[in-house]
DNA sequence: GCGCTTGTGGGGCAAATCCCCCATCCATGA
DNA sequence: TCATGGATGGGGGATTTGCCCCACAAGCGC
């Protein structure tokens, strides 16, 4: 059974370029073409390919965010990312987004065609220079079950504020229990997002509940 | 051992795609066909299959009073509705009819050997967005009762806003997925607020994990 | 001592949140 | 047929968040 294939790009001449390259190969077919990002969610959702062929510049949303949508709404659609964009960023948010596969448009055609044939099978294929950034991602992440690093990470004080910030407390609520300035919870809030990674307090219940440090 | 499957569907041309279509599998053995509801029955009494493949519109009765008949007097064979219809009421009634899967025809090949291999083993294959509608059902009722009137006061599609909230997106991000203004999720978060009596986005979160919406 | 971290605060600002008001459209049911 | 509820959206405003800037005192390590 042939891979079905949806391509979004929001130029013409380049989706008909990976028609021409794509639609070659026996085993590939390619059931829809889109050229915005609510344009792809739209046909994905019509046409179910296997693999979503995903450029990042879109015009009206990032593919970054047309994927996160995508996987939340078909999980088995798979998605690889094809996009000039090789910085860290990108790639990374893109695997965030659940990208299946990630290849910049400078790769040879049949580094493409291995993606897409590994997107289909549910593996997942990444352009060696960024193959290399997760690896080096990982390697600092030392995981033998160390996700406590991070909270080691913070102070004292910072966790105990992350035991209020997690329990939904506003910052002024924060600050009459612990006997400081609003600002000073801010001040800390801001170094445990910060540290964390984190950007909003939603973010930051959910972290703390999956790190047990509060219950649900 | 293969699987053998009853193709139960009343047009003759569907029966025979499916019969194609999964004949070509090693797995699967079909060992009868019925073009309505009695007959269905029939069949299924004189060849006892593993699986039965049931169309929801037949022209004597329902499948659904079909799938009923069938595992009142054979509980040992599964039954995987295979329809055109999506909607929650015809979902439900099939499952209460006792089906042990729920697949739309527009889904893809693979999702019905899914479905039928997973009847044939005991298990159950629910097409991923009607799965969805169970979970959602599921949370809504039982526990320590009295939440569950909480939840129950809220309409689908707010239950749908819930979700997104819940992971911490931000009103404008919903609109943007669910193509509707950011005022509308706006007024959707308030009247969800209101209803579950929560006050912030942080409680949201908190109480949507707590009630298995999403996950830590 | 010097640098560093920690904890404590302040100011500012754009954005988001939260909570009201209002309206229209549509489907469903009494 | 009319009422109701659901979904859609707009306006406004008070408050909170999130993220910068800054300072200063205390303690700790080198």
């Amino acid at each position: 059974m042939a891979t079905r294939l949806l391509l979004v790009d929001d130029h013409a001449v380049v989706r008909s370029g990976l028609r021409m390259l794509l639609s070659s190969e026996s085993d590939v077919e390619i059931v829809g073409e889109a050229s915005t990002a609510r344009e792809a969610i739209e046909i994905a959702d019509a046409v179910r390919p296997d693999v979503v062929l995903m450029d990042i510049g879109l015009p009206d949303l990032s593919g970054i965010d047309a994927t996160r949508e995508i996987k939340k709404r078909f999980p088995d659609v798979a998605v690889v990312a094809l996009t000039i964009h090789e910085d860290e960023e990108y790639f990374f948010k893109m695997l965030e987004a659940g990208a299946s596969g990630y290849v910049p448009k400078r790769a040879a055609p049949e580094e493409l065609l291995t993606a897409v044939r590994a997107a289909a099978t549910g593996e997942v294929y990444l352009y060696p220079s960024l193959a290399k950034l997760l690896v080096t991602d990982y390697l600092n992440q030392e995981h033998p079950g160390e996700e406590k690093i991070n909270l080691d990470g913070l102070t004292a004080r910072e966790r105990e504020v992350l035991t209020y910030l997690a329990e939904g407390t506003s910052n002024d609520e924060i600050a009459v229990s612990l006997v400081i300035s609003p600002k000073t919870v801010e001040r800390h809030r801001e170094n445990i997002m910060r540290k964390l990674n984190l950007h909003s307090r939603s973010e930051l219940v959910r972290y703390a509940i999956r790190r047990g440090i509060i219950q649900a």
